[in-house]
RNA sequence: UCCCCGAUAGCUCAAUUGGUAGAGCGAGCGGCUGUUAACCGCUAGGUCGUAGGUUCGAGUCCUACUCGGGGAGCCA
């Protein structure tokens, strides 16, 4: 007897076979003289198989009251052509056991709708759900496309540290790292001695592996990082998490250009990768998460993004008849509102900024000629926004230091930093992808916190 | 962190000018049915987010806090 997936039975399972399937019971419909209705699901796809068991099924008397929603059970039968609609096999049952029991009156998820609200606060149980389920399988191909496309062009998978000592970046406010007894030195001391720590000095999780990536870039070539990523900012928003997942390439002898041209294969690439292998949790989506999701990411896969400077986007932006809430100017970060409006409405497709103002980026990126821009990008997606950022980096060492000066970087701290500039620098260029931003756009899920198994956000660690 | 909105049954929500709590779904029981978010009947289920205040009287008005939603900033 075989133990096929639900999936798989669903897919292909041979009319006449028999075999064992185990799953958790979504629904029962049943007629006290007759015989049950079992919807049964085993999270390998969105689709239940439904199983008849008649009332000569040994034990079926005792065993069947216990079959109700959230129940798991292995069941044996055999598959045979159904004859209701909605479905093209139905499994004819010759045994059934009940492997655990879920207390209808206790038991939290229903057969109908959930608000995202309430299944966030069962983050144990909401995987359950046909929303969640769906979630977390495209989350999964989205992961093996990273890998693949990446693997496939010969980059080297690295891991950089969780743990740093880098005080740095500037990519955002950091969780602390300590063994340090806290509670006690604010009894004792006034000060804290970071010698006596763990690491003999201040330590925190990581808000980048970016610069830990430019290493391996300029010694192994081609590289990626896809880890967890940390920010300690107060965001309460629905596209930040304090803890996600990114994915950070980093590539030598590549320059703004290059740059631009990988992250739009990676997007498209991962993109069709999704539609091809889950087409009917994409179905779903459109379904009931949001309508315009498959056309929106078809339109993505047949166009090229629009490639536009910052100062033509403030050109832009100034001669469109559109009223913003909120004034834009040359020198000045775009706001989501002016970057929204440019990939939903005036394009209506993903868009690429580059070249920006030197004073609103961080000191890495590779300054223009002109004195004024550097070569940063932002790709901007329709319903998410900023999906990737990245930039060619500075790999001029006196430009480096003029930089870091400017924004009262010390050097001394970025010493190993400095000295890929040093040795055998060349030009090298990268950028970084939020994994969950990404799920959000192919799913249309509209809250990062419900495209993450575990979302960390302020005040919220629970599970 | 800032602005706006919200919190009432297991879930989703309703409750008039402040007058003492209601529906649908779910659940239990019964009925019916090759059913498909099945259908019909009955039953149970609530310290109205927490703490104060105003009032003869507060789900309703006021204050603070907690949590949630939408938007903003920061960004991926």
């Amino acid at each position: 007897m075989t133990t096929p997936r639900i999936d798989r039975v669903l897919k292909e399972g041979e009319i006449g076979s028999t075999l064992e399937v185990r799953g958790w019971v979504r629904t029962r419909r049943d007629s006290k003289q007759g015989f049950s209705f079992i919807e049964l699901n085993d999270g390998s796809c969105m689709g239940n198989l439904q199983i008849v068991v008649d009332a000569d099924v040994p034990g079926y008397e005792d065993t069947i009251k216990d079959v109700t929603t959230g129940a798991s059970v292995a069941i044996e039968g055999e598959l045979k052509e159904s004859p209701g609609k909605g479905q093209r096999v139905e499994l004819q049952a010759t045994s059934l056991r009940v492997l655990g029991t879920a207390d209808p009156e206790t038991f939290p998820l229903q057969k109908k709708r959930h608000s995202f609200e309430f299944l966030r606060e069962i983050a144990h149980l909401r995987p359950r759900s046909n929303t969640f389920g769906a979630v977390t399988r495209v989350r999964n191909v989205i992961s093996r496309s990273i890998h693949n496309f990446f693997q496939s062009r010969d980059f080297v998978y690295i891991n950089t540290p969780i743990i740093t000592t880098s005080d740095c970046e500037g990519a955002g406010e950091m969780f602390q790292v300590t063994t340090l007894n806290v509670d006690r030195i604010a009894e004792i001391q006034t000060k804290i001695d970071y010698a006596q720590d763990f690491f003999g000095k201040k330590a925190s999780l990581t808000v980048s592996g970016q610069l830990e990536a430019e290493i391996y870039a300029t010694s192994v070539g081609p590289c990626y990082t896809f880890g967890p990523t940390f920010r300690a900012e107060n965001s309460n928003t629905t596209r930040h998490l304090a803890e996600f997942w990114m994915v950070e390439p980093e590539m030598p002898f590549y320059e703004l250009p290059d740059d631009m041209d990988l992250a739009e294969a990676f997007i498209k690439t991962i993109i069709k990768d999704v539609l091809e292998t889950c087409p009917e949790d994409m179905e779903f989506f459109n379904k009931r998460i949001d309508n315009t999701v498959l056309e929106s990411l078809q339109n993505v896969l047949d166009n090229e993004f629009i490639r536009l400077p910052y100062t033509d986007a403030i050109e832009l932006l100034e001669k469109c008849d559109k009223k913003f809430e909120y004034p834009h100017e040359w020198g000045r970060d775009l706001q989501s509102e002016h970057e929204r409006y440019l990939t939903e409405e005036h394009f209506k497709q993903p868009v690429i900024l580059y070249d920006y103002p030197r004073t609103i980026k961080p000191f890495y990126m590779y300054c223009n000629d002109d004195g004024k821009t550097v070569r940063a990008m932002d790709v901007l997606v329709p319903r998410v926004g900023e999906i990737i950022g990245g930039s060619q980096r500075e790999d001029r060492l006196s430009m480096l230091e003029t930089r870091m000066a400017e924004c009262n970087l010390d050097p001394e701290e970025y010493w190993w930093y400095l000295d890929l500039r040093r040795y055998g620098s060349v030009p090298h260029a990268g950028f970084g992808l939020g994994l969950e931003r990404m799920v959000q756009f192919v799913t249309g899920m509209t809250n990062i916190r419900d495209v993450i198994p575990f979302p960390r956000t302020p005040k919220n660690a629970e599970f």
